[in-house]
DNA sequence: CGTGTACTTGAGTGGGCTCAAGCAGGGTGG
DNA sequence: CCACCCTGCTTGAGCCCACTCAAGTACACG
């Protein structure tokens, strides 16, 4: 990790942290925590920064407490390509608890937020706590059930390219209202498999028919405004 | 599971099982094996037999011991969409662990020899061995793997076809043996994203060429004998 | 206010789809 | 053992969506 591209806000206090019961540690008592004795950091990454670098040892997870992290792999010819999106909740590095070096670079999309904990520290703790495997166990199950509706809905070549950025969209939608992530066009395509140009056709005509309306300023809070349900009509468009 | 779809070989017998160090079971000792005092048997599925279908109640897991299944989605046409293949050593049913329900239609592919296990016997068991549950982890991040990697190296509409197809095989060989196994083509449609007259022309290009050579008979052999180091070449090709 | 990155727009091409037939081969039943 | 049938494969013609290449533009950030 390279340190110009992080900030570092101090220790965390888990006894006092409001995330915790969303975390893995849920169920896991306090004294134990405590006992634990790990150093936790809380860090601060600005959009575009890396978590981890792909092929890297791994020398931490994180928890995700902010934001939204792409995870991307590059292909021979320098092409990102995103495998996953991480959101509040989510653990970074997750793979890493069993493989030793990481299998993607996580690149902050928006400012992130997280929970740094060291490897080693994680690992002895995970050797003792049985509840928390099984914490750790439904996070990966998570990343498989996202990973296999990512498969099964957006990427096949044959259903069109504006029925599959629907459903992107509509699984970009911030809570229940009508406001949508807008991703720039490069990580758009890099998750549809589809050029920047193509998007930007689709985006322009999804907005002169009312269905999408740009909203927010700045690369920190760029969104679209959303009509949930045309898109909805058009993501069921085979 | 529909009872005409498999044959039951009888109980499985653990302590003699010539597979038992590739299962999860691999580092649990025989005397724990023997207090589980689960009912196992030992099952045998056709070629295009369901192990289980998407939305269903768990009944029950099962240990792959020969052969290859597709794990499915369909979309709102009825069309099949391929998310993973489970070879020796893998686990049927992994998710619905954690889900109660299965989120695939499984269905054979080869001929399929299981081992199955209750989905009660086997969650009590699990709650009891934590070294149980560090190695369903790893059957998960194994999963996880194969999944990221389809979605970086097969699915890419920007990657030709050619490209794509020639991976895909190379991910079929048997073994290191230049044989591999020749899925239907709409199998292959179903899991690259293309349709089978596309696959159909690619394929007759590759026979063509010398790349790819048909053999075995009968739908328990279907396969090719393939040229590795050509098929490598155009796998690498951007 | 300058600079760079991201987005936009156009014209032209081509890869893979669609639709429509014909073919093969292997499994089934007589 | 043979004939049938049915599924899966093959082949062709034509089209269309999305890519490529090439400019030009807007916007965000310093």
């Amino acid at each position: 990790m390279n340190p110009r591209e992080y900030k570092c806000l101090g220790r965390s206090d888990c006894r006092r942290c409001e995330h915790r019961s969303q975390t893995i540690f849920a169920e896991i008592g306090l004294e134990d925590i405590d006992a634990f004795q790990a150093p936790i950091d809380r860090l601060v990454y600005e959009p575009g920064a890396v978590l981890y670098h792909d092929g890297h040892v791994a020398q931490a997870i994180q928890f995700m407490r902010y934001g939204a992290v792409k995870l991307v792999r590059f292909d021979a010819a320098g092409h990102q390509r995103i495998v996953r999106i991480l959101k509040q909740g989510d653990v970074a590095g997750l793979e890493a608890i069993l493989s030793e070096k990481h299998q993607h670079t996580a690149i902050a999309i928006t400012e992130v937020h997280t929970c740094r904990v060291p490897m080693q520290h994680f690992q002895s703790f995970l050797l003792q706590a049985p509840r928390l495997q099984m914490r750790l166990m439904e996070k990966f199950h998570q990343a498989l059930q996202e990973v296999d509706q990512w498969l099964s809905e957006l990427v096949s070549n044959t259903i069109p390219a504006r029925t599959r950025l629907a459903r992107l969209l509509l699984r970009l939608r911030i809570g229940n209202s009508g406001d949508i992530h807008r991703l720039s066009l490069a990580d758009t395509g890099a998750i549809l498999g589809l050029t920047p140009e193509t998007l930007c056709r689709i985006q322009r005509e999804l907005v002169n028919e009312g269905v999408l309306l740009k909203a927010g300023k700045g690369r920190a809070h760029r969104r679209y405004q959303g009509d949930i349900a045309a898109l909805s009509m058009i993501s069921q468009n085979p």
